[in-house]
DNA sequence: ATCCTACTCTATAAATCTAGTCAACTTTGT
DNA sequence: ACAAAGTTGACTAGATTTATAGAGTAGGAT
């Protein structure tokens, strides 16, 4: 289960994603748009800053802005960033690997071999999708249109 | 993230898959065989007792087995019991379904649909795996061949 | 009767989630 | 140059969940 953490750190990356390429936006206006505690989205936004996501700038005019362009960015390590591997257990995941301490055989664990399919699958579809298209699947019309490649798409609109 | 709960209730249930039907084995001896907490694996065979997966014996002789035969009991739904919905997040999840306070329109929520792409990616591999296919895969000599005892199953194994 | 085994209840340590307070930095007005 | 206001950043603290241990209770076999 994806922690709050990720959650929001997720629905700021959006927000972010948002707004016009060199402006930035505050955390108090992320937080109050996306109904996200203020305080909590002050140290996620923090750690996004620490990984290299995000930039910030102090005082007035000042806010956070991504540090990247988000069709580069990719959906799984904003995840990895805030809460972890994707793996469902440690010893299937693949960046962050560590052995279970109570598994003899660690090839031959059913566990394991299942949840290693599972993060494949996982990965799959969080590390195929950029933050862009993430971003994309909210504006469209209903949902139910994919778009294809990292061209894309509408870019007006941010509410008020 | 799966919890311990779940890793240990896979392991124990992996381990009943593997007894000769119609006899019990002792918490004690899945709890020493698998490396588990004795007290934490006693309160997770209640819960899978409770959820009606196994069932149990008291006094000498007794223990535990599983109530259907391990080819008609579903991973995802032996994990659904200890930790919940698959879905990495509650507004995605199909089986329990729970709205986000924090989200006006959840229709449009790039988060949740892009979670929902996830759910379904964990719920092709962890549904569509029985009991029986699980513990196959640690049986199998390197986990490109697997065979299943009793019906033999090939199964092809894409990535490694 | 007594042994074996599952079951229940209580308690402790860690991690997660949220709020509050204060410190550090950056721009702007005078 | 200086003060003031706007903004992020760091430190503390309480509530809730997770992970584990201990002691003891209840039910069944011989
Ligand atoms: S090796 Fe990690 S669950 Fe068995
Ligand atoms: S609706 Fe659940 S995250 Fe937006």
């Amino acid at each position: 289960m994806l922690t709050k953490k990720a959650k929001y750190g997720l629905k700021a990356m959006v927000h972010l994603a948002g707004v016009r390429p060199g402006e930035t936006a505050l955390v108090a206006d992320i937080a109050a748009s996306n109904q996200i505690p203020k305080k909590f989205l002050d140290a996620i936004l923090g750690e996004l800053r620490n990984a290299g996501f995000v930039h910030s700038k102090k005082g007035k005019g000042g806010g956070y802005m991504l540090a990247r362009p988000p069709s580069e960015i990719g959906v799984g390590n904003i995840v990895r960033a805030l809460d972890g591997p994707l793996a469902p257990i440690q010893c299937a995941s693949k960046t962050v690997y560590r052995r279970c301490d109570d598994c003899t055989d660690e090839t031959r664990c059913a566990v394991r071999l299942v949840m290693l399919r599972a993060r494949e699958a996982i990965a799959e579809v969080l590390d195929k999708t950029s933050l862009e298209q993430m971003r994309g699947l909210g504006e469209s019309g209903d949902g139910v249109r994919l778009l294809v490649g990292g061209g894309v798409v509408r870019q007006a609109m941010d509410m008020a």
